[in-house]
RNA sequence: GGGCCUAUAGCUCAGAUGGUUAGAGCGCACGCCUGAUAAGCGUGAGGUCGAUAGUUCAAUUCUAUCUAGGCCCA
């Protein structure tokens, strides 16, 4: 007779391997089919909402790696909470104006951009942005991310366009806003002001010249160096490659903790770093140089005021740690309009007035016009392009007797991206927001710390940038964004930002698109009836400026979350990369902070950057990119979320073939478990109420599954509330590899196959399968989404209710199920599982030494001590199911010897000997038992068998 | 150059107000099973806790410096 088809072996469809690559966009068709975001959405009307508010990725490119980590994360969160039973919308946006585009788009058009209207160039941005947007959006949705994606947010749609004109006008109504003066790169050529993005470096021949700034008044009394009292000249030295730039000279930079020597060269005493004399000296044949003493930048210097060589005026001395020993003398001209460090210095000496440092304030000074040439304001030279003139004011310099040395320097210099030609640096005007007018800053700064920052690290990020930031430039000299809706009196040239004003501009943007601001004349777009407030003159000018992008987005939670409701807003949760500490969290927070005195965000949690095997940055030169793309296909989506779930976000996350592949093994275990879960249950009905058995009559083996069960459902759960998502990993990885797999399934296959079907144990187990299975695929759900569902599909009895969400996402998170005591059973067990362990090592010595193969040939006796002997005695039956061996002999004995038996344990107070079992095999159940061929019918079966043959 | 941060087994992660042999899972090696089978079980080997110096009776844990790496700024 064939005993084997009398068992019930486990029996599914389910398959082992996922096929994720393929399987995955079914799922995502059946998701859309059945709107199942919406459908959650409506299954939670009613429910508490919970608002992660998304940040904009660029619309430009397919996305990266980082892109997939950071709308995975959102997902987890968006699909646990939902889970844990609040209401959670997702409305993805897109940032979708700006330079990159823009620069894309003109590079595209070549010469041919001179032929287009500013409107058609933005039209072209506009199908740009449009056509890339919807790529990142099914590239997102193939992740398995759910959200709104029919009804994103995106930074150029009318509406949107409208609500950051209004917000604008919400800075101007509060007067923070102002127009100031700001170096930024200006191409003379083309008469442009350019962004970093848009300079490429190439080498160039700068002239190099050191220049004499003598003191009006001899420092000697000051410093007390012997020897510098009586000399009649004494200057400070500075080195220059834009000779150009001295005309607006304003100050002379050191460097508080380097050391500056006074060199007397022939009758005067020149100052420059001490390392830098030799270098100098060389530099300049200066003859026989001879330090007559040191002090440090901090050491009195500061405020001290010198000559200007081309300028009337004087030059005080400033500390700035910029200055650097690299090259020159230590000692750095400074002129705030023609450069970036100067500029920020100048801001920083101007700010801190009281200090008495400055006598008067320091002068953004731009003695140079658009086309690069000199304004009357630096006379002698007026009309002059500013670097055809180097030679000639090295010329003068030296007329003056100022220039101490000079040369050339062959260096990298920035060229304009267009016409290839050098660019300078040169202050224009700009729009600002004030940080300290109308408290913003220290208002901003209190707001912080109202916020949680998730890593708390963070906190100290956003509030060093706040602290220390200058005033919010608003403007860029663009085509592609929201104009700056501003005026000009044709007359006065007075600058008009009026809140009405901009309000009525703010509803023609919403109507029409910002494109109404090119299209129309200023006349149109300005409510009739407008004058000048300082003239009266009523022809106007439009502003050409743009608003930084990060203004743009910075208002997304006005433009997305308030139309929703005024429970949306402030959000519950940001979340972004930690470079977002500067960007979105930052301008989100100003804008908030100024329109509606707080915050628009209760927590902001930061992920750190994906970088490659090594722990390197991935670049496409380095050749050690990971796209989202290629392990998708390799892999599945699956493994990608698994990847964000497992590592620490919080830090920088590697990503390489290894770690894919062990978390695709990580993922197989996982399905594996799950798929034999699901085998066992074939034919059990959770409906039928003969296959429900009360908790308390299980035995104990399948109540402490169900306490193991409680146990990761409480950790996961906690879990997903902290946002600790590998912590959730690894409790489902050791759930499924220890708990089920090594232990209780282990244990549970002689009752599954081998018991009466309908017998009130393997009923009884088949309900804790089943509850495992499902608790499994809702636990998991939030990160491996495919895969739950997979589950989810092919669970046994489902409820109406069940049937009709069709969705494990439409689920909430499993009850706890009541079981007594559990902390009794956790203890009794971990005491039981630590003997059998024991067991285990002692087992694998005879296999070792060939006595026995599979664990059921095998007759444990176990020498224990009284009180072990106690513990043990309510589960002597048990102990071979337990051990998974035939036959357990127990013996007590007052001492436990280690020696003269295979395994031994003190504390346990056990001794473990194993021997080939006794009696004969169970055809069956493998099982050796005395019963075999008690029976003639059946003469190689055991007793258990036969009754559950017959 | 400045601000913030990281460094524990091959991999992903735990860990300790400083105190015995630093843990888990995976991977690996070896073995078993062949009724989870391109599966399952067991046993085992892997760590100078990035480097150096200091504080201390005691440091992987605290401090400093360095090295490597990341984000932001210049």
């Amino acid at each position: 007779m064939d005993y084997k088809a009398t068992l019930n072996l486990p029996k599914t469809d389910f398959p082992m391997k996922g096929n994720l690559p393929q399987r995955e966009p079914e799922f995502l068709a059946r998701w859309a089919e059945q709107r199942l975001y919406q459908k959650i959405q409506e299954s939670r009307a009613d429910k508490p909402l919970y608002i992660l508010h998304d940040g904009p990725p660029y619309a430009n490119g397919h996305i990266h790696i980082g892109h997939a980590l950071n709308k995975i994360l959102k997902d987890i969160i968006v699909k646990s909470r939902t889970m844990e039973g609040y209401r959670v919308p997702y409305i993805p946006g897109w940032d979708c104006h700006g330079l990159p585009i823009e620069h894309q788009v003109t590079k595209q058009l070549g010469a041919k951009k001179k032929e287009l209207t500013s409107t058609q160039l933005r039209q072209l941005c506009r199908e740009y942005a449009e056509k890339f947007y919807t790529i990142q959006r099914d590239e997102f949705q193939r992740l398995g991310v759910l959200g709104d994606w029919a009804h994103p947010y995106l930074t150029m749609n009318h509406e949107y366009e409208g609500t950051i004109v209004r917000e604008f006008g919400k800075f101007v109504e509060k007067g923070g806003v102002y127009k100031g003066l700001k170096p930024v790169l200006w191409c003379t050529q083309d008469q442009t002001a350019l962004a970093e993005a848009e300079v490429e470096y190439e080498d160039h021949v700068s002239p190099s010249i050191y220049v004499k700034f003598p003191f009006q008044v001899n420092p000697g009394k000051q410093f007390g160096i012997p020897g510098l009292d009586g000399v009649e000249k004494v200057s400070m030295v500075i080195w220059t490659t834009t000779p150009w730039t001295l005309p607006a000279n304003q100050a002379i930079a050191l460097h508080p903790d380097i050391d500056y020597a006074f060199v007397q060269v022939g009758d005067e005493v020149l100052v420059m770093a001490e390392q830098l004399v030799a270098a100098t000296a060389k530099a300049c044949d200066l003859s026989e140089p001879k330090i007559l003493g040191l002090k440090k930048g901090k050491d009195g210097f500061e405020g001290l005021v010198c000559g200007r060589p081309l300028t009337d005026g004087l030059s005080p001395i400033l500390l700035g740690d910029f200055v650097t020993l690299e090259q020159g003398t230590g000692c750095v001209h400074i002129a705030p309009g023609h450069g970036m460090e100067d500029y920020i210095l100048a801001l920083k000496y101007n700010a801190k007035a009281q200090s008495q440092i400055l006598t008067e304030p320091l002068q953004v000074v731009v003695p140079v016009d658009d086309r690069g040439c000199f304004t009357s304001e630096f006379e002698a030279f007026a009309g002059e392009h500013v670097l055809k003139a180097n030679p000639q004011i090295v010329e003068k310099l030296q007329e003056l007797g100022v220039l101490l040395g000079h040369g050339t320097l062959n260096h990298s210099y920035p060229h304009c991206w267009r016409c290839k030609k050098p660019v300078i640096f040169r202050a224009t005007k700009q729009w600002f927001v004030s940080m300290d007018k109308g408290q913003l800053r220290e208002r901003a700064l209190k707001e912080i710390d109202r916020v949680q920052w998730i890593p708390e690290r963070g906190r100290d990020r956003i509030f060093g940038m706040i602290t220390n930031r200058p005033d919010w430039c608003l403007s860029r000299q663009r085509i592609w964004g929201t104009p700056i809706p501003g005026f000009n009196c044709a007359k006065c040239s007075a600058t008009v930002a009026d809140p009405q004003i901009i309000a009525h501009i703010a509803d023609l943007v919403s109507e029409h698109g910002a494109d109404v601001w090119f299209e129309r004349s200023a006349a149109e777009l300005l409510p009739a009836g407008t004058v000048c407030s300082e003239c009266g003159g009523n022809e106007f000018k439009k502003e050409q400026d743009i608003l930084d992008v990060w203004f743009e987005s910075g208002v997304s939670h006005t433009a997305v979350l308030k139309p929703q409701g005024e429970k949306w807003w402030p959000a519950d949760l940001y979340l972004e990369g930690s470079d977002q500490h500067r960007g979105w969290f930052h301008s989100a927070l100003l804008s908030s902070v100024t329109t509606d005195g707080s915050a628009p965000y209760k927590a902001v949690l930061t992920h750190g950057f994906v970088l490659d095997g090594q722990g390197k940055k991935m670049s496409k030169s380095a050749g050690n990119v990971v796209a989202p793309q290629d392990v998708i296909k390799q892999y599945g989506a699956e493994i990608i979320r698994l990847w964000v779930a497992a590592q620490d976000y919080q830090e920088d996350l590697r990503i390489s073939e290894q770690i894919l592949k062990q978390l695709a093994e990580q993922y197989r275990k996982i399905r594996n478990t799950c798929r034999y879960l699901l085998s066992n249950i074939y034919d059990y009905d959770p409906l039928n109420p003969a296959h429900q058995i009360e908790i308390d009559q299980l035995p104990e083996l399948d109540r402490w599954a169900l306490m193991r069960l409680n146990k990761l459902n409480h950790n996961v759960r906690q879990g997903y509330t902290d946002f600790a998502f590998r912590q959730i990993v690894h409790e489902l990885d050791y759930f499924c590899s220890v708990d089920m797999s090594a232990t209780y399934l282990d244990i549970l296959k002689d009752r599954l196959y081998t018991f009466p079907k309908e017998s009130r144990l393997r009923r009884g187990s088949q309900m804790v399968l089943f509850k495992i299975v499902t608790s499994l695929a809702q636990l998991m759900a939030p990160i491996l989404s495919f895969t739950a569902e997979d589950v989810w599909d092919v669970l046994p009895g489902k409820t109406k209710e069940q049937q009709a969400a069709g969705s494990v996402h439409v689920a909430t998170f499993p009850e706890v199920i009541p079981i007594k005591d559990p902390e009794a059973l956790e203890a009794q067990w971990k005491e039981l599982l630590a003997i059998r362990a024991i067991v285990l090592g002692a087992l694998e010595q005879q296999r070792r030494d060939k006595v026995i193969g599979s664990s059921l040939e095998a007759r444990v006796v176990l020498q224990v001590t009284p009180n072990r002997h106690r513990f043990l005695q309510p589960y002597e039956q048990d102990l071979p199911t337990l051990f998974i061996v035939s036959q357990v002999a127990v013996t007590e004995s007052d001492t436990i010897l280690i020696e003269g038996h295979l395994a031994a344990d003190v504390t346990l107070g056990l001794s473990v000997d194993v021997t080939k079992a006794s009696d004969e095999k169970c055809e069956r159940c493998w099982n050796y038992r005395p019963t075999v061929g008690g029976h003639a019918e059946h003469p190689t079966l055991c007793d258990r068998c036969i009754e559950a043959v017959s």
